[in-house]
DNA sequence: CGGTGGATTGAGTGGCGTCAACCTGAGTGG
DNA sequence: CCACTCAGGTTGACGCCACTCAATCCACCG
C-alpha cells in the first residue's frame, strides 16, 4: 500500500490514547487514493453498500436523512479528521447519505485495508471503535440537547462542541473558527426553521456571546455560553488515557 | 471464565452474521455473574470509569441523561439481548447514567475478558463493534425522527422499532408485544409532556392504528404505523450478511 | 378505606413555524 | 461600469402544536 497522507486522523486519536510507530504507519499507508469533492455533491447515498471508508482530510461534510416531506435532518456535522463512514464497514446497507457541505478533500481507504487491521493490530481495532464511539456520543448528546434546550441552549451547544472539536485537530484557537455553513444548514442540524436560526444568533449576539460576521464566529463569552447551552465536554472523550 | 448464560445475545448477533461455534462458546463464558436489579435504580452513574460492562437479560433499561432544570432525557432504551454498556470499555468515563426502568437481570463482564476477546478473535470483535454501530444507528434515526415529524409520528415510529427489536430476541410476534413503561418515561424518551404523550396515543387508538390497553401493545395497522412514523427497518441491520 | 402512582381531561399560553417581503453583497455579462 | 441575478441574511405578521397548570379519575394495595 501506498500511502497518502492521513495526518488530521492521527493527531485526534492521539488526543485520546497513544499510538506506536507502527500504527501510526499503518493509518498513514491504508488509504489509497485523495479525492475531491465540491460543495453540496454526494459522497455515498442512502442504501448503498460501500467497499470504502472515507477520512475527511479538509472541508466540512454531514450525514444526512431525507424526510417523507422533503425536509432533511442533518444527523451529524463532520471535520478534517473524522472518519466519516468507517461504520460502514460492518454497518449494510448505509442507513443515510453522506454529503459534502464545502468542498471537501478525502483519503479512500479500502475495507480490506481496514479488515486487515482488525485481523492484525488489536489496539489499533480498538482506537478505530473507540472514534465509531465517540462518534456515537456526540450523537446521544444532540438527543439529550436537541428539542429539548430552547433555541439559544441549542446553538449554543452545538457552537462550543464544533469549537473544542476544531482545536482538537489544530484546526481552531482563541475562541475563534471559521463556521462555512448557511444558516439554512445550522437549521437542518438543529431541526429549527431558518428563520429562527436567524433570529436565535442575533439573540447571541445582543447578549454578546459570540460575535459572528460571515464565516467567522468569535466566541466571546465561553463561560456564559457553556452554561446557555448546558455544555459538559467530556462525552468528547478529550483525555489520553489507555484504551 | 465459568460462564452464565448471554443467549439473548448470541440470539441478537446471529440475527447479523453467523458465529462459530468457538465464538458462541467464547460469548457464552464471558460473563462472571447475574445481577438483578430492581426498577428505577441506576446501573451506572454519570461520571464513573467502569472495569465491566452488562448485558442485559431481561427488563427494560435506558440510557439518561438529566438537563439543568432537572428534566431527563432518555437517549436510548433496552430489552434483553442489548449489550447496554458495551462502550463503557473504551469510552472513559461514562458521559450518561443507565437506569433500569423495570426490574432486571443482567450479566456483568469484566473489560479485561473483553479486551481479551479484542486481541484473539478479530470476528467476534468486529460483531460487538456491529453491535454499538447498530446502537449508534438507532440513535441517528431517533435524532433525524424527534422533533421534527408531528408527535404521533414520532410515537408510531418508536413503536415499529421496537416491536422489530423485540421480534428479533424472540420477545414479541403477531403485532403484539409488553411496553413496561409509563407515559412519563415515553415523554422522557419522545422529549415531549407526559401529558401529549397521552393525548398521542389516544390519537393513535382514535385511528385504530394499535390497541394499547395497560401494558400491553397490539398493533392493528402496521402498514399506515409505518407510514405515520416514516419507518424503515433498514438501520436496524437485520439481514444476515458476512461482516 | 385512605393513600398513591399513573392515566385522563380542560383551559390558557408561548415558542417556534410558515408565509412573504425586503435587503445585501458577490458574481456575471454586456 | 452598470444592470441583472441569485444566494443568503433579515424582518414582520400571524397561526399552531405542544407546554403548563390544575383538576379528576382509576386501579391497586396496605
Amino acid at each position: 500500500m501506498t500511502g497518502v497522507m492521513t495526518s488530521p486522523l492521527v493527531l485526534k486519536l492521539e488526543r485520546r490514547d497513544r499510538l506506536s510507530a507502527e500504527e501510526r504507519g499503518v493509518l498513514e499507508s491504508v488509504a489509497t487514493t485523495i479525492k475531491e469533492l465540491p460543495a453540496n455533491q454526494d459522497l455515498v447515498r442512502e442504501g448503498e453498500t460501500l467497499g470504502f471508508s472515507t477520512i475527511l482530510l479538509s472541508g466540512w461534510a454531514g450525514r444526512i436523512k431525507t424526510l417523507a416531506d422533503g425536509q432533511r435532518s442533518i444527523t451529524s456535522l463532520h471535520v478534517g479528521g473524522d472518519f466519516i463512514d468507517l461504520h460502514s464497514l460492518l454497518l449494510k446497507p448505509m442507513d443515510h447519505t453522506v454529503s459534502a457541505l464545502t468542498a471537501c478533500r478525502m483519503a479512500v481507504v479500502p475495507h480490506d485495508h481496514l479488515r486487515e487491521i482488525t485481523q492484525r493490530h488489536p489496539h489499533l481495532t480498538r482506537m478505530l471503535w473507540l472514534d465509531t464511539l465517540i462518534d456515537a456520543a456526540i450523537q446521544r448528546e444532540w438527543l439529550a440537547v436537541l428539542g429539548r434546550l430552547p433555541a439559544m441552549g441549542q446553538l449554543a451547544h452545538l457552537l462550543c462542541e464544533l469549537y473544542l472539536r476544531l482545536v482538537a485537530v489544530g484546526a481552531a484557537g482563541e475562541g475563534r473558527f471559521v463556521l462555512p455553513l448557511t444558516q439554512s444548514v445550522l437549521a437542518d442540524v438543529l431541526g429549527l426553521s431558518p428563520v429562527h436560526v436567524n433570529r436565535t444568533i442575533q439573540d447571541l449576539r445582543r447578549e454578546d456571546l459570540v460575535h459572528w460576521a460571515g464565516n467567522v464566529v468569535q466566541i466571546k463569552n465561553w463561560d456564559r455560553l457553556v452554561q446557555v447551552g448546558e455544555f459538559e465536554p467530556d462525552y468528547l472523550n478529550l483525555d489520553v488515557t489507555p484504551r
